[in-house]
DNA sequence: CCGGGAACTTACCCTGGGGTCACTTACCCT
DNA sequence: AGGGTAAGTGACCCCAGGGTAAGTTCCCGG
């Protein structure tokens, strides 16, 4: 038999096969939660076999490490720059939603990984995933901080609160374009300008 | 031995028994997710054992869905009259917030059921989770016409957009008060009240 | 006093999924 | 041509966790 799978090598390099491998491996995880995804299934989504996957990455927390390093790199920078154009005002908060529909364009449901709940509360993913989402905190909060402080409250807890719903927003704004993928990430970044006039009115 | 585990009945009556059961797995449930909680772990948070949540329940699934029930009966009936509070303005969306803090009062974790990630997506409990969601977005959506209808804005993508928005919103506090657990009910709602004044201006 | 049922447990089965071993095939370099 | 190495696989081990069978203790009604 010439085609279906083989024993031997398929002469693809190491390199190409790991991106395809972590392209594959980002979607499962998006769908199925750290916990729920199954190695073997990833294997079957790249059209190979379990064994390589584990000689490539080692180990599932290794697999997952290296798709959330790929989503969060890319993303966590374009956000710290993005919220350098955020003042006092709810309407410039276009911004960072702006940065994280561009940065999230090729495949949206990345965004899951980052703040999966079924992800291993101990180990080297813990501590990846706690750095990726101190930095995401921060900026959320700094700014929440800002906002409240230019309207006269002064209130950390207000500003913690307002700080982890306005992570709420982008997460449950991210989720509805999950669920409507007709939609560019231009025109989500317009329907958001747009909702946010109608909200501040 | 007078203490510890021992065989045969400890005269605890079915009911007591079942809504011990219920209360230990909602909090279980809520922790570690549908996925990852353990009917042992369950068993072992209400001193008994295994066996006798399948005797009562029938299987994990049994189990969930009474939970399921528990949470959401008493939830979706409050927040349906609340609703009925809420007109044109981003302020009175104070009352389904205020309705939900008071229904949840007793095990604010409880709220994790309702959207838990990882239910199974078929079966029984996918049905009844639907049937919940179904009622629960449907409050959220009409108010989000109804608020943009009267800002001029009649596209229905974006008040589908705005409606996951707000139940984001939603979420997020409650998820902040899961982290805050010293704050009372009552005080969620004043907060809630200042940061709503703070955002419309 | 005694039988039956409700309340409980110990010990077990079985599947699914993470992880490993030994082996095979193809390519490249001398 | 031939050997070394990278790419790739089928078959296996092992354990956690859902689910079950059979037995034990207590209480209550006749």
């Amino acid at each position: 038999m010439s085609s279906g799978a083989a024993i031997g090598t398929k002469g693809v390099p190491r390199a190409e096969r790991e991106e395809q491998i972590v392209a594959e491996a980002i979607a499962e995880f998006a769908e199925s939660g750290y916990a729920g995804a199954s190695m073997v299934e990833i294997a079957r989504r790249a059209g190979i076999s379990k064994p390589l996957i584990y000689q490539y990455f080692g180990s599932k927390d290794g697999l997952f490490l290296a798709c959330l390093h790929q989503v969060s790199g890319g993303l966590l920078a374009r956000l710290e720059d993005a919220e350098l154009e955020v003042d006092d005002s709810v309407a410039s908060r276009i911004y960072p939603l702006r940065a994280i529909f561009e940065a999230l364009d090729p495949q949206p449901h990345a965004w899951r990984l980052l703040f999966d709940p079924s992800m291993p509360a101990s180990g080297e993913i813990a501590v990846a995933a706690r750095e990726y989402r101190t930095r995401t905190t921060e900026l959320a909060a700094s700014g929440s901080t800002r906002f409240l402080a230019a309207r006269g409250i002064t209130s950390p807890a207000d500003a913690s609160a307002l700080s982890a719903v306005w992570m709420g927003v982008v997460d449950s704004i991210v989720e509805w374009w999950l669920a409507h993928p007709e939609e560019s990430a231009d025109q989500m970044t317009e329907r958001c300008y747009r909702l946010l006039g109608a909200i501040t009115g």
